[in-house]
DNA sequence: AAAACTTAGCTAATCGATTAGCTGGGTTCG
DNA sequence: CGAACCCAGCTAATCGATTAGCTAAGTTTT
C-alpha cells in the first residue's frame, strides 16, 4: 500500500505538502494541490493511523467494556454505541468482561496499549482502581455506564434503579398482590442492589415485607434465573408475583413458569425492569420498566468525547435517567388467581 | 505513561533488552531479566501498539461489518465473535452498514486506514471490488460472512440457504397446507434469495406454486416485515401458513398477526429461518431453521486468523454450515384452522 | 600464542505519519 | 539601495516500538 512518501514522489513535492493538502492545515497552492491529490487518488493513497497515531498520540478508537455481551440489553448498547462514536468520527472497539473482574482488569490493560481515545465501562468488579493507578500519566478518559463504583471519579451515566424497581413493585402491590418475590441481579453492583432497594422501599411504605425466601439472585443470566425461579416457584406457598430484575433474566422466568406448567398471568403475575425489544407479537407481553437505552447511550458516548477533546474530566458528571413503567398483560390482579389462596400452604405444580 | 525508553534507564540496560525481555526474543541473564521486570512493574509500563504495528505492520485488530446490527441474529455473531478473536489475542472493532452499500465502501475504507490485520464481513452490495482494488499491496484478508458475493474471491462462511427454506416450508407442506405465503428478506442478498428458491423447489417438488401475491419483502427487518405481513393477511384470501425468511421479521410477522386479532398457529401456521434465543418461555414458540451460529462464527475467525498468518488467502475456502429445524408450537396442521376454509374468500380480520 | 569463533548486550536505522523551524525568493519600508 | 519582513514549500526531528548488525569479551581451535 501506498505511503505519503510515495505520493509526494509521484507528485513532485515534499511529504509535508502532502500532509498539509490532507489534512487542509497549510496553506498549499492551487497547482500543487491538484498534483497532490492526483496522486493520492492514482495511488489509491490511505494514510496509516498507526503512525499517525504515533505522532499525534490519538488512535480514533473508543472502547466499549460490557458485562455481558450475551445479554440483549447490551446488544442493543452496542448497537447504540456503534451509531453514536461513528457521528463523532470514533471506530467501536468491543470488549465483554463476562461479570469477571479479573477479566476486566485485563481487558483494560489491553485498552490502554492499544492507545484507546477513551472507554465506556460497565464495571463488573468494585473498582477501578486499574483506571487510576497511572503512575506517570493522566487516566484514559472514562464514562461508566449503567452502574457506578464507588471509588470512581469518572463521569456516569445511569438509570435511577430504585425507581426502576420501586415503579414495578408498585404495579404490583396496586394490583392488590402482597405476597411478592423477586430475582434479582448480583447486589455487589447498583443496578442489582438500586432495584431491590426500590422493591424493598415500595413495599414498606405499605406496611409490607420481602420474605427472604422470596428473594433470589439470578445473577442477570437467563439460566441461573430459570434455576432458581424454578425453585422459588416450587415452594408450597409461592409468591403471587415477582418482580425481576432485567429483562434477560425475566425470560428465564417465563421458561421456569411454562415448565412448570403455571400460566403467567393466571397462575403468576411477572414485572420486570427491561425486556428484550421487538417481542410484542409473543405473549404475555411484559409489564416493565424500561430504560431510555439509546438516550442513555448517545449521552455517555457525548461525555467521553467531551472529556476527550478537554484531555480528562474536568468535574464529575454523574447523569440519571428515569426508567418509564410500560405496562403489558403479564400482570393480573390478585383476585383472578385460582389455585393458591393468599393464606393457604397450595399445592401448586 | 512510561515508554520503553524510561524502562531501559530506570533498569540500566538498552531498549533492545527491554524489548528482547518483553517479547522473549532473545537470550538476556537472569539478572538483567530481574531488572527490566521489576523496572515494568514499577513503572506501570505498558507497549503502545501503535509504533510496534508502524513497526511490524501489524494492528492484533480485527473488524466485523454486520449488515444490520440492530438485528439480533447479528448481535449474538458480535457477542461469539468476539470471544473468538480475543481467544486468539485480537481486539474486535464492530460496524454497521446497515444495508447500505455506499457506507460500507465508506467503513472498509476506514478499516484499511487503522491496518486492521483482516475483516469479517458481511456483503450488502454486489460487489467487494473495493476490498481487491489495492494497486500496490495485498487485499486484506476477509472472510464474508452468512452471505456471497459473486464476483468475490474470499473465504465464506454460510448457510445453505436453500436448504433452511426447504426444511421449514417442508414441514408446513406434511402438515398439510397447500396455501403458502411467505415473507423473504432482500432477493439481491444470496440469504434472501437462496431461502426463497429453497422455498420454491419444496412447494415445486409437490406439484405446488407459491403465488407471487402471497410473496413479500421484509427486507430483514421488524417493521418492514409487520407492514407487508399485515397486508399480505388482510387479503380476503390469505394463506394457511407462512415462511419467514428471518427471526427478526418472524417477530414483526407475529406482532402483526397479534394486532389483526389472529391466532397463531389457530388461524395461521409460522416457520421461519431463526428465531431470538432466549424466548422459550413466550408462546407461540417458533417452529423454525436454525444456524449453527457460533460454530459458524468460530470457523469464520479461524479461516481470518489462518488467512492472516499465511498473509492472504492461498485458495478461496466456502465452508457451507447445514441447518437444522427445531419444531416449536407455531405451526397446526390445516385441518384444525376454522374461520378460513382453504377455498372461499374469508373475512378474516 | 595467535587466530577463529561465539554470544550477550548495545547502537541506531526504520516503520509512516506530523510539524517546528528553515530557506530562498519576493515585497515593503526607511 | 539595503534592511527588514513575509511566506510557500521544504528538511528533518520525532512519536515508541523492533530488530539487523555491531562490539567486546570470553572460549575454542590450530
Amino acid at each position: 500500500m501506498a505511503t505519503i512518501k510515495d505520493v509526494a514522489r509521484a507528485a513532485g513535492v515534499s511529504t509535508a505538502t502532502v500532509s498539509a493538502v490532507i489534512n487542509d492545515s497549510a496553506y498549499v497552492s492551487a497547482e500543487l494541490r491538484a498534483r497532490v491529490l492526483a496522486a493520492v487518488r492514482d495511488l489509491n493513497y490511505a494514510p496509516s493511523l498507526a503512525a499517525r497515531n504515533l505522532k499525534r498520540g490519538r488512535s480514533q478508537l473508543i472502547a466499549l467494556v460490557v458485562a455481558d455481551l450475551a445479554n440483549p440489553f447490551f446488544s442493543r448498547v452496542v448497537w447504540a454505541a456503534e451509531a453514536a462514536v461513528a457521528a463523532w468520527g470514533y471506530s467501536l472497539l468491543i470488549f465483554n468482561s463476562d461479570e469477571k473482574p479479573e477479566l476486566e482488569r485485563r481487558i483494560l490493560a489491553r485498552v490502554r496499549t492499544l492507545s484507546c481515545d477513551g472507554v465506556i465501562l460497565v464495571p463488573v468488579g468494585d473498582s477501578t482502581e486499574h483506571l487510576q493507578n497511572d503512575p506517570d500519566g493522566k487516566p484514559i478518559p472514562t464514562v461508566l455506564f449503567g452502574r457506578t463504583v464507588a471509588d470512581d471519579r469518572s463521569d456516569t451515566v445511569t438509570i435511577d434503579n430504585i425507581s426502576a424497581g420501586r415503579q414495578a413493585t408498585e404495579y404490583l402491590l396496586d394490583l392488590g398482590h402482597t405476597r411478592l418475590g423477586t430475582i434479582t441481579g448480583p447486589l455487589h453492583v447498583t443496578t442489582g442492589r438500586g432495584r431491590l432497594d426500590g422493591m424493598l422501599a415500595a413495599m414498606r411504605s405499605r406496611g409490607l415485607t420481602l420474605e427472604s425466601r422470596y428473594i433470589r439472585s439470578g445473577e442477570f443470566r437467563e439460566d441461573a434465573a430459570y434455576s432458581v425461579a424454578r425453585s422459588l416457584l416450587e415452594q408450597p406457598a409461592r409468591p403471587t408475583a415477582l418482580y425481576v430484575a432485567s429483562g434477560l433474566m425475566a425470560l428465564g422466568v417465563m421458561r421456569a413458569v411454562a415448565d412448570l406448567g403455571l400460566r403467567c398471568p393466571g397462575d403468576i403475575s411477572i414485572a420486570s425492569t427491561d425486556t428484550i425489544p421487538g417481542i410484542g407479537g409473543l405473549r404475555p407481553r411484559l409489564t416493565r420498566t424500561e430504560h431510555p437505552l439509546v438516550d442513555m447511550t448517545n449521552e455517555a458516548v457525548r461525555l467521553l468525547v467531551d472529556q476527550i477533546r478537554r484531555g480528562g474530566p474536568v468535574e464529575r458528571r454523574n447523569v440519571v435517567f428515569q426508567p418509564s413503567l410500560v405496562v403489558g398483560d403479564s400482570c393480573a390482579p390478585v383476585v383472578m388467581q385460582p389455585g393458591t389462596p393468599p393464606s393457604s400452604s397450595g399445592s401448586g405444580q
